[in-house]
DNA sequence: CGGTCATGTGACCGGGTGGTCACAGTCGTC
DNA sequence: GACGACTGTGACCACCCGGTCACATGACCG
């Protein structure tokens, strides 16, 4: 949690401060992320980072809960979107392209989505991970509930399970299409932005295909 | 790639410095183990490890590669002995269950999979990841694909899409069963095996609904 | 025995780390 | 102008890192 004064400084500061910590956790993650280096790059004293948050980790928390409301903000039109007038798998696999979209357009965002994920210190996950995902959760399991309750997902449907997966998934598609390694034979990482859409059809498309009204 | 030193080594000292390694690099990751306490687990002065290996991501590749060697023969009957006399989802199923059991038996190997999979550096995932997802790939699709020669599976699936499916899910899988904060509503750290089993039941079915024939 | 070579060792190096703190500046208020 | 509260600063601290290297050890051979 940031200190009072943190809430206090001029919002140019802040975001210098944001944006610098944002670029080094995004792209060394937490560890290996210089608080030497956030400082210099927001032309901040380091002693300054200190009387703005506890110390390394309570910026990272901060740096990771600014990301995911960031995220959470420019998805919400397609959380809260769907009423039940497109099919569902196909609103599935807009929303889907949107979110490839915003990561490939904010860089920031994406490394530090990158380095939340990635985290293996369980004291650092528990810090910045869990809620992040609850985060995610409170988004998703809305929208997956009312595709069931308007029948376009087969009625008594596994809410739990498609969410679970979803969850596993969404993360991977977001960071696969940037990071490379990370990809099996089906590519998200295309050139052409046809072909990427067409390829994550084919791994969601199965993925849903066991919850949508059989008649369909 | 090991010195030819490190080949000549007695197999007691060798089996030390990698168990070390596989513990330090599982628990912290690659960029912050150390080499310190590998040495010093291992029982080992520090320079040895330098004359054993190049460096340390010399040392961590090959403590990766190892560990998916171990995996993979672990694995092995599982991703030979499928012959279509058992329905393919119910052996897939049996299969996992076999490989969360590895990973609960083996923390050692879970740890290394785990820093594998969480790796953020670009240079030492391509040096670490890539290869062991090659392996992954190697045993994964031919299974597949013998599913779909048998009828097991439905002909015309997209094999590259289920292969790339299983390779997201799988890793996933393997830890989440372990590392708190990674798992959505459905869990697969239950208590009862029974339990773990139905949920990772609900979690794979659906996806490989949609690959299984119509008429079964 | 002396000589050679592979191997083992840990003090040491330069450098970077998160974090601290004594000091300097900058306001608003009396 | 004088005061006090708040904010900014960067030299400094103790610590740890990956990596090096001069030397010790010991096995084998003539």
């Amino acid at each position: 949690m940031p200190t009072s004064t943190w809430t206090r400084l001029s919002p140019v500061r802040r975001e210098r401060v944001l944006v610098a910590a944002m670029d080094e956790f995004g792209t060394h993650g937490y560890s290996t992320g210089s608080l030497n280096v956030i400082a210099r790059e927001a032309g901040v004293a380091k002693g300054s980072l200190f009387q703005y948050f506890e110390g390394k980790l309570d910026l990272f928390a901060y740096v990771a809960e600014q990301t995911s409301l960031r995220v959470h903000a420019a998805m919400r039109p397609w959380l809260d979107g769907y009423d039940g007038s497109t099919e569902f798998s196909r609103y599935l696999t807009d929303a889907l392209e949107a979110w490839l979209d915003y990561f490939a357009s904010h860089p920031l965002e994406r490394g530090v989505t990158a380095a939340t994920n990635m985290e293996l210190d369980p004291a650092v996950r528990n810090a910045v991970r869990a809620p992040v995902q609850d985060t995610y959760l409170a988004g998703l399991r809305p929208l997956v509930q009312r595709a069931v309750d308007t029948g376009d997902l087969r009625k008594g449907a596994d809410v739990d399970a498609l969410v679970s997966l979803l969850l596993i998934l969404l993360p991977h598609f977001a960071l696969a299409a940037h990071t490379p390694g990370l990809e099996g034979p089906v590519r998200l990482a295309g050139d052409h932005p046809e072909v990427r859409r067409a390829n994550m059809a084919r791994l969601i498309g199965p993925v849903l295909a066991d919850f949508v009204p059989k008649d369909r």
